[in-house]
DNA sequence: ACCTGAACACCGTTCAAGT
DNA sequence: ACCTGAACACCGTTCAAGT
C-alpha cells in the first residue's frame, strides 16, 4: 500500500486488481479504490478518463502475468504453455479474470505472448493467415473456457444437477430423458482435464494448417 | 406492448429483451422496463426477486430460440447445427446475448437444443461421460466466440491495427515485429469463416471420443 | 499539473401504505 | 395477491475551487 508515493496509473491499476482479488467486483468502486490509495475518488480521474480505463489497467496487468514460452520449443507446446499460464492467471484472479475478456492486450508487456506465440508459429510454417486463425480459435476456447470454470456454467446448469422430484409436474428425466442422463457427468467433471481435452483437441486440428510436407 | 394484460414473468422478459435489443443493456433499469410495461418499478418485484432474475429469464428466452434439430442426420451435423442456430441467434440479439454466458438453459424450452444433442451424440455412441466433455468443448468454444464476435476483440486488439508510429517510442513493428505482421491478418477476418473453422476443427477431434471400430 | 469536497443525475431495493 | 410512491443507501461523474 504506497501512501506517501505519489500517485500514477500503476499504482492506481495494482490497487484496483488488490480490491479485486480480496473483495470482488462489486467492491471496487472509485471511492472505496482512492479510500485505498489514500486519496479521494475524484484524484483518479487525473490518472484515468473513467472507471473503464481502470478496468482496462487492471486487464493489462493480468494479460502481463500470462508467461512467454522461450523460443525452440515447437508451436504445439509453446501454445499448450500459453494456454495453461493464462488459465492458471484466470484462476489466480478469479474476480479481475473476466476483464481479459473485455480488453485485449495493448501493452508491450501484455503483448509479450502474443508475440512467443506468433513467432512460433510463424517459425513453424503457419502463414500469417493461418497463424491469425490459429490465434483466434485458441482465444475464443481460452476466454469461453473462463466463462464455463469462473462462472461456475455447470454448476449452475439444471443438467448438472439432480432431478428434483416435484410431484405436480413433470420430472425433468421423462421431459427430458437424455440431459437427466448425461448430466451428472457434467457436474463430476474435473475442470483441468476438460480444459486439456479441449485443448487438445484444438491444437491436433490446427495442424491442418500447416502447409502439406 | 401489453398494456391492459396482467404482469407476468413472460410479458416481464419479453419486455426486457425488447428493451435490450432497441436500446441496450444501459437502458434496461427496473425504472425504464417498468415505464415499457406500463407499471411501476416495484410491480416487477411481485414476479421477480431482483433483476438478475431477469437478467435471467431473458436468457431462458434467448436460449429458447436456439433450433433443436430433428433426429436421424448424424451427431456431426446436430452438433453443427445446433452451434450455428446458437451463434444465429447471439447476432440476432447482439446486446441481450451476453446473458446466455451467465445463466445456462433452465426451463424446457431452453433445453430443448442439448436434449436433441445429447441425444445424438448417444445414439451415435458416445457414452454419457465423452457426451458431456464434448459438450463442454462446445459450449467453452461458442461462448467464447460470442465474446470474441460481439464485444469486437480483435477490433480493439492493437496488433489488429496499424501501427501508430509515434517518433518517440519504438513502434509496434520494432518491439513486437512478429504481432505487427500477424496483426492485420486479424483485423481482416471474416467471423461467419473463422467460427466454422474452429467448429470443423472441434467436430473433428471430438471424434476421438468415439468407440474404436 | 494535481487534488479536494460538494453536488448532480442517476441506480437497485426497502418500506409503509394502499386495493 | 398485487400494486404504488416515497425514501434509503448507494453509484459514476461534473463542477467550482483550491495548491
Amino acid at each position: 500500500m504506497p501512501r506517501k508515493a505519489r500517485l500514477n496509473e500503476r499504482a492506481i491499476a495494482e490497487a484496483a486488481l488488490a480490491v479485486l482479488d480480496a473483495e470482488g467486483i462489486e467492491a471496487l468502486t472509485m471511492r472505496h479504490l482512492a479510500e485505498k490509495l489514500s486519496t479521494s475518488a475524484m484524484a483518479l480521474y487525473n490518472h484515468f478518463p473513467d472507471k473503464d480505463a481502470v478496468l482496462e489497467a487492471v486487464a493489462q496487468l493480468l494479460l502481463a502475468e500470462i508467461e512467454a514460452p522461450p523460443p525452440g520449443i515447437g508451436w504445439q507446446e509453446t501454445a499448450r504453455r500459453i494456454m495453461r499460464s493464462a488459465r492458471t492467471v484466470t484462476l489466480r484472479h478469479p474476480h479481475a479474470a473476466p476483464l481479459i475478456a473485455r480488453f485485449p492486450p495493448r501493452t508491450p508487456d501484455a503483448l509479450a505472448f502474443v508475440e512467443a506465440g506468433f513467432r512460433s508459429f510463424r517459425a513453424a510454417g503457419f502463414d500469417p493467415h493461418s497463424t491469425a486463425r490459429a490465434y483466434r480459435a485458441l482465444v475464443a476456447y481460452s476466454l469461453g473456457t473462463l466463462e464455463v470454470e469462473l462462472g461456475a456454467y455447470f454448476a449452475a446448469h439444471p443438467a448438472a444437477q439432480a432431478p428434483a422430484g416435484s410431484l405436480d409436474q413433470p420430472s425433468v428425466g421423462r421431459l427430458l430423458p437424455t440431459v437427466d442422463e448425461v448430466g451428472p457427468e457434467l457436474a463430476a467433471s474435473d475442470p483441468q482435464a476438460e480444459f486439456e481435452f479441449g485443448l487438445n483437441v484444438l491444437i491436433t486440428g490446427l495442424e491442418a494448417l500447416l502447409p502439406h510436407r
